[in-house]
DNA sequence: AATGAATGAGCATTCATTCAT
DNA sequence: GATGAATGAATGCTCATTCAT
């Protein structure tokens, strides 16, 4: 039921081989945040504390290295999107609070695409995909019910809610920035008011599923 | 009363020199939006129709043409801002429009940052900070306007508005994306839903300010 | 007996072309002694005033300029040449008053080869090498009468004052440079004190003639 | 003992990097001398059989290589100095030997300064100033001994000294130009002739130590 | 005839990726 | 397996020269 399409298998790999993949990866998350998806290889590399030959021996070139960030970052979506289903009975609030654990993990870089060379490197994987369904599954259900008990307006779907809060995500300020961490927690707050129910306000359109943001994401490349 | 501070006047030139400047300004605009603010400055000169070295002769540096294409957004923005004022009395509907109507003409790269290098290039500019506090004077106005009309929640100040647009305004799709079109439209809306008043709900901190924003990105450097 | 190899005969322009003709030839000897023979033409137009248009007009490549300049210089050197082995009855006297003369001009770009490109672009010119030999046979003459006299080594010929005095002059400080002009004077009476006789010590190989210093010149293109 | 002030530690390079580095230092040298310090970067790596970014991995822009020629120049220059004068009891014949041995190296583009670019490019470095103190100092013990013995003149200083070979210096020819090597030795035995006691001729100004040298440099940036 | 705009080739520098140690 | 050195393609920018106004 795993699914595996990386080149290696990362539980087979040398406990210190292990590390350095952690390690890697860590860094470029972290740096994906702070400089963005066009950071200098070799500088990631730096950040993790190996050698560039190292990084590539791991992740044959950026898309590689941007995917594997991707399926880490989804691997916790979905896993935080289960604990919150199974723990919050109140489908708003278990809403509300999942959707503030994923911009509390700034995993920004993630859904919403980033510079064009960047865009380009970014590999469609068969891993990304089956967790980015679950998550979506888990906020399509939590938004069903939530709309059920009228806490959220009617005429959303989950596309709708993940854009809105992928679009949130990409202000998530350094860390220690207070204003910077204001701005953000209340423009939130403000989008998530807008995903409640708002009396006699209708959304033109129709309501957007996860499929159309797939839709759109392959018309960018 | 008109600010100038591009080493030239645009109206000086020949008309030929003129027609090329546009057309510069013109395809950074787009590309900016397109591709981002880092695009080589080749392909720039090329959807421009003209030889790089006519680009650097208008603007020497990659900065400069992003702060003339920021000064001609913010022209046509300050402009705009004036007529809907003028023009419309209801404060809602007026802000409901100006904001709209900022995202139609797509002027994204301006308000929010950029990738690193291109944050260094942008220069502060005295003819463009003259535009801009014009437009968040009126934008300032409307709202006070329309929190006084009970149409807009009370909790919020010019920054939060601009700040939304803003955040928003990211998305613009490519003309012809009648999907990305409607998704766009679809959270400007859902957006301004939740800078609608909203009973029972209230924002984390305090309201922001457009001086936050400027602080903000004085920290950014 | 005129000699004329340059496309224009400057007697036969207007008024204000002759002028800026004059004008562009000053900027640019300024400008070589300043910055280099590398100067950018647009300089040289800006600060003779016209546009590059009209430079280009003028002298149709950076060589034609550099020869231009050059045989303005030389007219003056054979000029001064004249002149001074006319008034001055000592030949000593003469040759050091002369060489101290091609110094206080700043000629220097003229006879020492400049950089690699300035050397391609420095075309050979009849009027110029006209007014050279004119020169050098000045030179050669006082410098054989001081030879005569004891005044002067009796172990070389013209080459090799002509390149002694041609190296200092690469010294010459910008104007108001105290300091440097004083280490220029100096190094110019230490150069002519080794001019003069000196028993007991001779040079290492034969006298050079400005033959020789023609054939250098060529061989480095 | 030993001053290192460039980034990284040569003999801590693995030997083939150790190797590029040297042949990369003596490219550089040779074609500063022959087409000047502003020969392109890829000609030098050319020459030196490597890739451009070989060359800018080791030294992040022309100014850093030029700064390691320097470097490379005055520690032969001092190394050689402090030989000299243990080896030579005479010091007017170990200033000869000496200032001889200077020209022999070609190492002209260090002492007298460059194109303005270059000259912007060339970084102070305490370790070439190190190497140049100490090469002064052994340039001013023996010419102070050799006017104690009369053999040169007593009216100059260090500075004079150094200037004056300094300029011969840019006169070398490339190896093999035989008519350029005796007009450049003739020169060097005028100058060191101008160097010797000369009755009855004073220089103007007063004796120029290296401190004026140093002062000199400065103003011209 | 003068002007200054347009062009594009040339050089410096950076960085993704490959490869020798 | 890890390292960091080498490579060269890509891109920013400058400037000599040509050409439209």
């Amino acid at each position: 039921m795993g699914v595996r399409d990386t080149r290696e298998t990362p539980e087979a790999l040398r406990a210190d081989a292990r590390r350095n993949r952690e390690q890697i990866i860590e860094a470029a998350r972290a740096l994906f945040i702070r400089i963005g998806p066009d950071v200098p290889m070799e500088e990631i590399a730096r950040a993790a504390g190996v050698g560039v030959g190292t990084l590539y021996r791991r992740f044959p070139d950026r898309g590689e290295l941007i995917q594997a960030v991707n399926l880490d970052n989804f691997t916790r979506l979905a896993e935080l999107a289960r604990r919150t289903e199974a723990e919050e009975p109140d489908p708003a609030a278990a809403l509300d609070s999942l959707l503030r654990s994923v911009l509390e993990l700034r995993l920004s870089v993630t859904m919403t695409a980033a510079s064009a060379p960047a865009r380009q490197a970014m590999k469609e994987s068969a891993a990304v995909a089956e967790h980015r369904d679950e998550l979506i599954a888990v906020v399509g259900r939590l938004l069903r019910r939530a709309q059920e008990d009228g806490a959220i307006r009617p005429d959303i779907d989950a596309g709708d809610a993940v854009m809105a809060v992928a679009l949130v995500s990409r202000l998530a300020p350094p860390a220690g920035d207070d204003l910077g961490d204001m701005i953000y927690r209340r423009l939130f707050a403000l989008v998530m008011d807008g995903l409640r129910a708002v009396p006699g306000s209708g959304l033109p359109g129709r309501p957007v599923g996860y499929g159309d943001i797939e839709e759109l994401r392959q018309r960018n490349q």
